[in-house]
DNA sequence: TTCTGCTGTTAGGTTAACTTAACAAATGTT
DNA sequence: AACATTTGTTAAGTTAACCTAACAGCAGAA
């Protein structure tokens, strides 16, 4: 890999603190039609000052309007940034709940962590690939049933092809 | 979700840094045999007195010796860390490429910014899934064949099931 | 109206991860 | 032997994201 790639991570172009102020406020603009600071800091379960001085740098970089009564609302860009990440989020919850069959509140915990940090185009891509595998299409509920009924015997080899070093999967064998 | 699983981002056992840090250690012993300080510095493009700072973090956390000549090795905990993280890569990576079809630099790209932070079982899961779905198994086979010849029509509908609000798919097929 | 409580902001402090600058010790060169 | 380079460490500064404490403004209750 390029010796820099692993940088990306600080590069992106909201962090993953600001990314959940957004989304909560948009839950909590569902939920009671408005936010203020204080909801946003309790729901988030931080301080009222944290919350404060980010929210500030979110106004700045144009993702939320303030009005006269400090109630906040998002611009059109920052709608256009929560529409992006709900969409990732529920693309990566579902593959983890319908593909991997993760617990749903697991499955929702792991999207959690990594959605904003994917590009659009992989969620693009994980969205298709989505939209073919738990169709009604004759291949995919095949293959869906024939999974279920797979179980990878990784336990009597010492390697394979998937994972070069100490199998992965057996390891996890001896923790669960 | 749970209000406050958002912070399990920050309750990684080690951060994205000093992960990248022992995996630079891994890489470059692989290749020369040694590590000093300067090598992962340069490897990774950050002083020598910040990877001094952070090798040090990482021996109090008993993931890392040092021996006289201030050559490091792993200790047993950080040859574990390391396995799991390279299989988490590896399967994350693989995923990428051969399901989703990013190319091989995207893909590792995208797995490097995420593979520290998705538990042991995701990882787990997700060797299962890629363990049949890329192996010759009959259903596994056709699938792939029939994804390869489907194409997600996103584009007449206003929303879909997946995606809730915009149709996120369509979003993307004006950018690109 | 005075008091109380809620809200937002500011001030000052912490931790992690970087930076540059300065320096000490070892090593290599001429 | 003297000088230059490499390497690791320390000091001091930056940014982001949190914290507590203090305080100002407002709004509702006695």
């Amino acid at each position: 890999m390029l010796k820099s790639t692993w940088k990306q991570f600080d590069e992106v172009e909201l962090t993953h603190s600001s990314v959940h102020h957004l989304m909560a406020m948009h839950e909590l603009l569902k939920q009671n039609g408005y936010v203020r600071g204080v909801d946003i800091a309790k729901y988030l379960k931080i301080s009222r000052s944290s919350v404060s001085i980010t929210i500030h740098k979110l106004i700045k970089k144009g993702y939320i309007k303030e009005d006269e009564n400090k109630f906040y609302h998002f611009t059109d860009k920052g709608k256009a940034l929560i529409n992006d990440v709900l969409s990732k989020r529920r693309i990566i919850t579902l593959f983890f709940e319908k593909v991997l069959n993760l617990s749903s509140e697991k499955a929702e915990a792991e999207a959690c962590k990594i959605e904003h940090l994917l590009e659009e185009v992989t969620g693009q891509r994980l969205m298709s690939f989505l939209g073919f595998y738990l169709s009604n299409a004759e291949e995919a509920q095949q293959c869906r049933k024939a999974f279920q009924e797979f179980s990878y015997a990784c336990g009597q080899v010492e390697s394979c092809d998937v994972c070069e070093l100490d199998c992965y999967f057996a390891g996890s064998q001896e923790k669960h």
